[in-house]
DNA sequence: ACGGCGCGTAATGTATACACGACGGAGGTC
DNA sequence: GACCTCCGTCGTGTATACATTACGCGCCGT
């Protein structure tokens, strides 16, 4: 692998995963150092996460760690709700059934609140809909929603029955995919999103005080 | 202004206008003489016009100008229409109405059938939209759509008579949004994509003929 | 004659050297 | 004593030199 690459991934997930918190400043020379890369490659890994947005210039010099707050929370979910309903909507135009006639079923034989394997089923089920969507622009725009979308869960650790609730959530949406009705499939992913943001931003409230 | 700033804007201008055809080879070496610069900012503004979808790496060692297609249009229409209508629907809930009651009067009067002075119009009343809305990922999604829209209007020259339709649907969403009415600027909107889009790929479907 | 392997070349990936600009500290002056 | 200015230093922007790798061509073997 590239030596650009590997300082992007390297970065990408010591940012979502907190190990670099908002805030710190990422000096080339420093990063370089530490991946052991030289600072060309980690010049390039630097531009690719300011254009994701995940790391700012707060000066000409500094390069920081991106932070979020409730205001970003929210406008990251009016992004994602705008691009998730479409989504739906036209995965459940064009979708093979049986995929999503499947993906209904593990969702609602979700017992175990892991999170983990939760989140990979998750995870599944959007590639099921990049894939039956096939609109590489689209699937994009999503692609950047999800990798701050990592920072946002880890940021306010759904609890048990949140994911419970999200289960059958998500095992309606599939539903409404595999039988072809858009308009369910795309209510039905504005009311998740919903309930899932409000669930976020009432945990973090809850944290602060 | 930096070199690889300076790259990236020639070669997206020249991307943008036509004067880099698709399928035309981006060569390091070569880029980097014709431009005046050396291959390290040039590499930078290579990997940004790729990451912005304008440029592919065919293989390991060439980079060509993306084409567009029938069906890249129509996806990237999909995509258009998930964030505009949203965007509008934002707007009308947020938007000084005075700003685009003052937008509608200029659609409104809008006669000359001066395709530059038009989509000027239509840049200000896109800025006016991004800064109602107030979301940075809505907007950052949008400009990208913008960067290839740029191409598909060169693509297919928009006649006048469909500019004077375009004029009066936007001077309905500018209503729309300065009537603070979110579901009337929605629909309109994507009224205003399906007649955009349709006009877009008859004038290409008869090119071809 | 066709296919595979190996070498040469050319282009990209990476490292480093150089230059410019900005920030901070210290010294001088008012 | 405080403020302004100048110089030093650090960090980034750019250029270039070096390493690496992939592709093509030719040769050899089958």
């Amino acid at each position: 692998m590239r030596a650009g690459e590997r300082a992007y991934a390297t970065l990408l997930d010591e940012i979502q995963s907190g190990t670099l918190s908002p805030g710190m400043v990422l000096g080339e020379v420093e990063q370089a150092t530490r991946l052991g890369v030289s600072r060309t490659p980690l010049r390039e890994a630097l531009r690719r996460l300011a254009s994701d947005g995940l790391v700012v210039q707060t000066s000409p010099r500094v390069t920081v760690v991106a932070g979020i707050d409730v205001d970003d929370i929210r406008a990251l979910f009016e992004l994602r709700r705008a691009l998730e309903t479409e989504a739906a909507r036209l995965a459940a135009a064009r979708a093979e059934r049986r995929v999503f006639a499947a993906l209904a079923r593990e969702f609602a034989d979700v017992d175990t609140v892991d999170a983990d394997s939760y989140y990979s089923l998750i995870a599944r089920f959007d590639a099921a809909i990049d894939n039956a969507v096939d609109n590489a622009y689209l699937s994009g725009a999503l692609r950047s929603v999800r990798t701050h979308l990592v920072r946002v869960r880890r940021m306010a650790r759904d609890n048990p029955q949140r994911l419970t609730a999200s289960a059958g959530e998500h095992e309606l949406i599939a539903r409404a995919i595999a039988a072809g009705e858009p308009d369910l499939a795309a209510h039905a992913t504005h009311v998740h999103l919903h309930n899932a943001v409000s669930t976020i931003l009432e945990a973090l409230t809850e944290e602060h005080s």
